[in-house]
DNA sequence: GATGAATGAGAGTTCATTCAT
DNA sequence: CATGAATGAACTCTCATTCAT
């Protein structure tokens, strides 16, 4: 029934139902938008209770504080940005050859992730340049990253080069150049050039060919 | 004699001397460093004004607002960030064979944008954080882009494809290609990961021929 | 089977039983003991609910207002701190030789009012605290010790003195200097010097006996 | 010039002048006021800037918070409250004979700190009714008092007993009855009856001559 | 009767900006 | 020019109270 749901998806981790009033999706959904839009710094509560169409006390029934708000969004959307290295069957899915090149993985990776950025923008955005300036959310983001998405990426890259399909660079390189692919052609995309005209498709596709081109042994 | 002349170098345009008094040296070096870290709208005009040095009162005899603050740090960091493009003699350069080959043109064009953003870190931090949120910046860079930068850049990719050097690619995407190479390696090397280690000629290096395996015919 | 049998044998005027339910009593106890620790003002409903272990919605279901609270638990204090003088049969008592001197009067009274701050010291804290504040509390304190106390105090000054025990001070004088010789000796030992080392008996003693010499005729 | 001297003379310890300026004069006189009236947590920092012709943000760039404000108030008149105790010249003046009896010292200290408490009784209200829930303002009296007032006060005690007019009760039993007889006159005059009608010279002789009386070998 | 989510007024505090000195 | 006290609007957060369940 409620309109909220791209929030409720993002923010459900473990897929529990129910976890959130309409009131508190309401909240979340307008603190979103203005997050996005002015920067946490720059959005007070009581715009964020007018756009939600609840009291200003609302906010702070359910969030002790503004920043506990901040992270409620936060830390739920940097789990999801890198949510296929943290499912358990990910790895095992490459291995077992369902995916016979690296190119093939990385288109993969690639609509996935176009998708997903595509679906939470707004929340992205908010985490990407929250990201800077608070230090806890930083933390969370190295350890989620040396801990779950590195050592599995690396076993892949190693598996690609073992094939004979990627050429001997250092493994660091490999996934840099790759997600700073990624990311970068995301950026452009959605952040810096939203307006711009974009086959996406076709741009996606040159990405990747020029990555692989260069990766290639 | 001043100990700020990185920020006067930064933040002078045309070469003119003098034109800052030290007290205004130290309001700008205090008033990057805070927004650097903690962003603008995080940041007091008091606490800029005691980290200067200075009374509050003189902040606002330099600069009639706080925001008018923030625009004398970040708009010249933004022509410096792409003042290469800005010169006269540089498609000239280009063209006169001073660069027989576009990788010769990027290695360049890395290793110098390389120094400067190592040089100026937090102006160039500051003007990429506060982009997101301010309207008038992003368009001025956006101006820029596409009055300046873009124009020249697109000539010197036709010219080496011309050449032959560069595949038949949309030049769009070459450029974009080469731009997000560059500026994800200086995202990730100075923002991202400043504190992993670094093997910055190797890095750039690779990053380098990686790109041009990808758009070489 | 409740706990609470202390709050509810200061609370219950006239001895009518049953007159509070289990989650009154807990929220009466929970209140008495916050606003002894922190004051009225300083003590938010919510902890008040808290401690007692009910919704915040109980409260306002038995006490329409937060101080409608603390005047039932004022309310009542007041009155049993007075109860002796309050008491039909009290200046009977005394007029029928119960007492023969004054000094056996006020040894009753030191020990009956010593015993009463002792087991109800919380709502006694609260009491004297707000006393303070509140002027509906302080009138009914002036009221009940004009129209109550007072008279039935002097009738027995006047008897000792009359019986020739007593000096003949002023009446209020010694009414005065009776009520605070007791009053500050209670003050001293159980609000302000609590944890001193006390030896109750002797200094009760000492206390009376130095103001008997100081009245005595 | 300014009329509130009196506020000036109760806060400045060592006598340095111009230590205030008029604005924080004004919201001085107005907190005490309140506080004393309404109590520290009942009292608004609004009220008390309206009241004293201020901004409520002038309030807070003297006194970081409301609690300092409490402070600045209660601290400064916590030491004049046991001054004649504090000065160095105290003790000296006792044992040279400047007084030469117990009764002469206690009629000099109970006019001067019933002239005291009479020219600062806001202030004193203050402190008194805040006592109570602030353990640092607690804490501090009770050092004041373990470390200076208790000390001398014995040293006076026991010179009077060595001299024959005091009876051999325990030194603490006549300090405590001392004090408690100088308080609760006070309490009683000032706080609790300041309305009935008052000979002050004579109650005060009274409570000395019975006090004494009492003490009296 | 009991609950607790929701409220909105108002709390203490911060802040960009002004201006007399 | 530089200062810093003063401002008042706006901020985050708390609270007594209400009311649908």
């Amino acid at each position: 029934m409620s309109e909220h749901s791209w929030i409720q998806e993002l923010l459900q981790i473990g897929g529990k139902e129910g976890q959130f009033s309409e009131k508190q999706l309401k909240i979340l959904e307008a603190a979103v938008e203005m997050f996005a839009e002015k920067g946490y710094a720059a959005t007070s509560t009581s715009e964020i209770a007018k756009k939600a169409g609840v009291a200003e006390g609302t906010i702070f029934r359910h969030y002790k504080t503004k920043k506990d708000l901040l992270l409620a969004i936060v830390t739920p959307t940097l789990f999801q940005s890198v949510a296929p290295f943290l499912a358990k069957e990910f790895v095992r899915e490459v291995f077992d050859n369902e995916y016979e090149t690296y190119e093939q993985f990385l288109r993969a990776v690639f609509s996935n992730r176009y998708a997903f950025v595509k679906k939470y923008l707004p929340a992205i955005r908010v985490l990407w340049q929250e990201l800077a300036f608070h230090s806890e959310i930083k933390q969370c983001f190295q350890r989620v990253f040396t801990e779950h998405v590195y050592p599995k990426f690396a076993r892949i890259v190693r598996h690609f080069q073992e094939k004979g399909e990627l050429a001997e660079l250092p493994v660091d390189s490999v996934i840099r150049l790759t997600i700073t692919s990624l990311a970068s052609f995301l950026a452009a995309r959605f952040l810096l050039l939203p307006d711009h005209h974009w086959d996406d498709e076709a741009e996606m596709e040159r990405t990747i060919h020029v990555l692989m081109n260069g990766l290639r042994r």
